[in-house]
DNA sequence: TGACTACCCATGAAATACCATGATAATCCA
DNA sequence: TGGATTATCATGGTATTTCATGGGTAGTCA
């Protein structure tokens, strides 16, 4: 499945190409050609994309809703309905629809966000934003993520597993 | 699964590649092709690090949230986002970003810090501290956790290592 | 005709692969 | 056991490739 990770900022030119960062086309073109969906996400400025494995959890999420049912017309409407498929030329670039820009409040840079199955499209100011109130909440978090989040990436204070003086060498053995 | 244990302490020269220590690197050429993932600490300024079972663990945390909620896109983008994948080279270097290292105020030297399922990176200074800290707390702490470390530990003080420059390793303290 | 799209090529900077060396640790053999 | 030899590893330098970005040009559709 395609992976998508790190912040890539990179920028709109006069003629509305923007670079796709090559580690996310890497993971794309591994498993579809050139191909990206995009769609303007419903939580905020800020646009969701993606591969065939992102279509697939979108498709998966409308599933669990009863066929017919206004709630799956309506998520239907946001996911697939305003979704688009963009084409990426022989350089790795796109052209984002002016509405898509608008939605984003994109003007000259773009941001593209790794997020495992799917990457996100942000104007970087208000990535910038939304990374600081991120930041913020997870030192707030509580409940079940925290727990497991704390468990992985220590919260007090962890004893370095250095100094082990005098003891024998409990290595792993790798010779 | 790959395990990283003790500290190794490597330069940063003037192209920004540093070492990534060869039994680190042993462990995780195991299990990917000279990749690892690098990202900022929320918990302070070090770097975590580690091989695809980081990576996975850090996956099972995001899915435990509902795809599309404003709560995983916030942690996905503290932990993968703001994340790296770096290929070290064929002699086992790597080269940090430039914001990694003023997050965690790297200047010349790094420090890295086995934890078994994933290593963290400091500067130096800053992981002499923390385990100046570290220490002081286990001396005071009273409970479970501390009368298992202590009775496996010993109670005597233990001396963090001077400052030798260079390549210092604590695997054992005995010559 | 005019805007938009799909290719094509050029370029500078940055990332990456390749080669060399000195020091240290591990090994081997007398 | 001790000294010599070998292997490993961190580190320094150089060459090559990748990549983002800018621009040009011919098709396409309205």
């Amino acid at each position: 499945m395609e992976s998508f990770r790190g912040t890539f900022t990179n920028k709109i030119d006069a003629k509305g190409r923007v670079s796709v960062p090559a580690k996310f086309r890497a993971a794309l073109t591994a498993v579809s050609q050139n191909q990206v969906t995009v769609l303007p996400s419903m939580n905020g400025a800020f646009l969701e994309a993606g591969g065939p494995a992102f279509n697939a959890q979108i498709e998966d999420i409308l599933n669990q809703l009863p066929p017919f049912s206004t709630e799956r017309d309506q998520l239907a409407l946001l996911l697939v309905g305003s979704a688009i498929d963009l084409l990426f030329d022989g350089d790795g670039r796109m052209v984002l629809p002016k509405s898509f820009l608008e939605h984003a409040k994109i003007e000259d840079k773009v941001c593209f966000v790794g997020m495992v199955n799917k990457f996100q499209i942000w104007a970087p100011a208000a990535y910038e934003n939304f990374r600081r109130d991120a930041f913020k909440q997870a030192g707030q978090t509580s409940g079940v993520l925290a727990g497991a989040f704390h468990s992985m990436m220590g919260r007090g204070p962890v004893v370095p597993s250095s100094d082990r003086s005098g003891n024998d060498r409990s290595d792993g053995g790798a010779p």
